[in-house]
DNA sequence: AAAACATATTGACAATTATCTATATGTTGC
DNA sequence: GCAACATATAGATAATTGTCAATATGTTTT
C-alpha cells in the first residue's frame, strides 16, 4: 500500500458520495449543527455520523464541539490541500 | 437519482482509485499508449480497459485510436471541469 | 444521581466496485 | 482470407463501502 496514493483516494472519495456532496452543499452557506443536516437528508443519525466523519478526515470539513452539540463547516485549509491534490494528479510535467 | 450529483461523483470516483492516479501521473508526462500502461501496472488487460473508460466517461483523459493501439491523455479541458466542480462544491455562498 | 438528549461506535447486511478468466471485436500484415 | 495482435466486453467473484438497528459515550437539566 502506497502511503501517497491511498492519502490522494482518501481526498477524492470523500467528494464520492452523493450524500457527501449534498452536505457541503449545505455547507456552503456556513457552518450548521449535525441535527440539522440530520433533518436535512434521508438518512439515520448513524449514517450521517460516518459521512461527517469521512468529510473531517479529509480535511475538506472541519468540526467543533459546542456542548451537546457539534457543528461542521467547511475548511478553508482542506479546501486548498484538495486543490492542491487535483493539480498534483493532473497537471503536465 | 439526482443527475447533477451523479455527474460530480462520476469525476471524483475518477480519482478514487489507486490505479486510476497512477495512470494519470503516468499520463502527466505525456501521451501513452495502452501496451505502455498495462506494463507499469500489476493489473490484467481487461482491468486496465476499465479503469480507462472510467477515467476517459470522467472527461478527465481523452483517448485517440492509431491503428491497432490507444493512445491515452489527460484532458486540458476535463482537467478544468474537475477544478470548476471542486469549486462548484467546496466555495462559500 | 437520574433522565433526556446529541453524537459516536459496533456489528450485520446490502450495494457498489475492482479484479479476474473467457471471449468478442477490430486492425495489420502475410 | 487468415493468423497475429491490441483492446473491449461479458460474466463471475472478492473487496470495499453505505446503510441500518442496537448500543455506548458524553452533555445538560432537573
Amino acid at each position: 500500500m502506497d502511503k501517497r496514493y491511498y492519502n490522494t483516494a482518501r481526498v477524492f472519495k470523500a467528494l464520492c458520495d452523493e450524500n457527501r456532496v449534498r452536505i457541503l452543499e449545505m455547507l456552503q452557506t456556513g457552518e450548521k449543527c449535525a441535527c440539522h443536516l440530520l433533518e436535512a437528508l434521508r438518512v439515520t443519525q448513524p449514517t450521517l455520523s460516518h459521512h461527517m466523519r469521512i468529510l473531517c478526515d479529509s480535511g475538506i470539513v472541519e468540526s467543533r464541539r459546542e456542548g451537546k452539540w457539534t457543528y461542521y463547516k467547511i475548511s478553508a485549509s482542506g479546501v486548498a490541500g484538495a486543490f492542491n491534490l487535483l493539480n498534483e494528479v493532473t497537471k503536465q510535467k
